[in-house]
DNA sequence: CAGTACCGGAACTGATCGGTATCGTAAAGC
DNA sequence: GCTTTACGATACCGATCAGTTCCGGTACTG
C-alpha cells in the first residue's frame, strides 16, 4: 500500500480522457465496465479487501486497462463511486420538510450504493490521505452543499430560527443515516428517515426556539 | 491479511489458560498489557493497519507472547475489545444538560479517539460476525445503556416530552460525534459537543413540543 | 536442583497486493 | 497503409504483514 505516496491525484481523474494524437482512444464502454466491477467488488468485500486483480478479472480486463485510466486504486474507486451516485438534484418544493424528505428519498433510491460501502470507504480514508481527499471533494462536499442550499432557502422563508447554526444541522441527517446504517444491519428505511426529520431535525430548527 | 480465513476463532479465547504441567504459567499482567496495547493501537491506526509487530513492540513483548495466548490477530483483537472496561460511570447530576455534558466529556477524555476506532472496527466487523458480536456487547451496548439511563431519569423529572422516542435520541449524540470525527480530521472538541447538546439534542426533547 | 515453559528479541517464511513492464493482437486516426 | 495507441494476458518487483522458529535468559514447579 502506498501509504505516504499521497500523490494528490491531481483533481478530477475521470477515466475518459481526450485522445492524444493518432491511434485508438480509450473505450468508454470499458471504463463503465470497470467502474461497475469496482462497485460490485466494493459491495462484496469492502475497500481494503478489494484488489485490482479481482476488479480486472471481474470485467475481463487487463490491469493495464485500469492503470491507463486511473493512476491508483483510490482514484479508481472514488471515480466509480462518484459515477454511481450523481449529486441529487435540488428539489425546491415549497417547504423545508418537503425538501428534506425529497433529499432523503433520493438517498434511499437511485444507484443502490449500500451504506456499508460508504462505511468501508470512510474507515479506509482514516489512513489513506489520498482516498480521504478524493472522497471529501468528490462525494461529501457536493452533498453537503446540496443540504446547505435547502436549509438556506428555508431560512429565507422564515422556517428556521435565525440563531440556529446551519453548519451543524447540515451534518444532522447524514450523521443519523450513517449511524443507523452502521449500528443496525439493515439499511435505513423511508419510515426511519421521515421520523428523523419530524422528531429531531425540524424541532431543532423551529423558529420558536 | 487472512481474508477468507474467518477462523471463527472458536469461542472464548481468553488468553489466560490453566497451566499444563511443570514450569512457568502465563503471566496475566502480560496479557493485560498486550490487550491494552491493542486498544491503544486500535485508537491510533484502526483494525486493518494494526500490526502484530506494533502491538508487541508497544508493550515490550515478543510476538511469541502474543501467539502463546491467542491463535490469531482476529482473536486477540476480539478478546481485547471484549475486555475493554472503560464504561463511563453514571454522572447523575441534577439536570439532563449536565448529565449529557458529563457523558460527552468522558468520551472526549478516556478513549482518546474512540470514534475512529469504532468506525474502523465496524467496517472490519462487516465481514467478521465474531468481531461484530464482541464490539456490540463490549462497546456499543454499555454505552447505549448509559445514555438510556440518563434519558429515562430526565424523563421521570419531566425534562423530556413523553411523546419523544427515546431510542432515536439515544443514537443522536453518538451519531453526531462519529460523523464529526469521520468527516473532519480533528477529533470533536468540547465546544462542539456542548453545541450539539444545546442546539440539537435539548430542543428535540423539550416538553413544550 | 532439575526440568519445563515462560520471557523479549530478532530473524525468517510465505502469501498477498499495488503498481510496472512486456508480450502479440486489433482497432482507430492520419 | 503506416503509425499510434488501446486491448487482454501474464510475468514480475517491492513492500507489507501474519505467523513460525530459534535464541539466550529467567522464573516457576515438583
Amino acid at each position: 500500500m502506498p501509504r505516504p505516496t499521497s500523490t494528490s491525484t491531481s483533481t478530477s481523474t475521470c477515466g475518459d480522457a481526450p485522445p492524444r494524437r493518432g491511434g485508438r482512444s480509450l473505450d468508454p464502454a470499458r471504463s463503465d465496465a470497470i467502474r461497475a466491477a469496482v462497485l460490485e467488488g466494493l459491495a462484496e468485500v469492502g475497500y481494503e479487501a478489494l484488489t485490482m486483480d479481482v476488479v480486472a478479472a471481474r470485467c475481463h480486463a487487463g490491469k493495464g486497462a485500469l492503470y491507463r485510466r486511473w493512476p491508483s486504486k483510490a482514484a479508481l474507486v472514488i471515480d466509480a463511486v462518484a459515477h454511481a451516485r450523481p449529486v441529487p438534484v435540488d428539489p425546491d418544493r415549497g417547504s423545508l420538510e418537503a425538501d428534506l424528505e425529497a433529499l432523503v428519498d433520493q438517498v434511499g433510491a437511485g444507484g443502490r450504493l449500500e451504506m456499508p460501502v460508504m462505511l468501508s470507504l470512510l474507515a479506509a480514508s482514516l489512513h489513506d490521505a489520498e482516498l480521504a481527499e478524493a472522497l471529501r471533494t468528490g462525494f461529501i462536499a457536493p452533498r453537503r452543499r446540496q443540504i446547505r442550499t435547502v436549509l438556506r432557502r428555508a431560512r429565507a422563508r422564515g422556517e428556521i430560527d435565525p440563531e440556529v447554526d446551519l453548519e451543524m444541522v447540515v451534518d444532522l441527517v447524514p450523521a443519523l443515516v450513517m449511524h443507523r446504517a452502521v449500528t443496525r444491519s439493515t439499511p435505513p428505511d423511508r419510515a426511519f428517515l421521515r421520523r428523523v426529520i419530524r422528531t429531531v431535525v425540524l424541532p431543532a430548527l423551529r423558529p420558536g426556539r
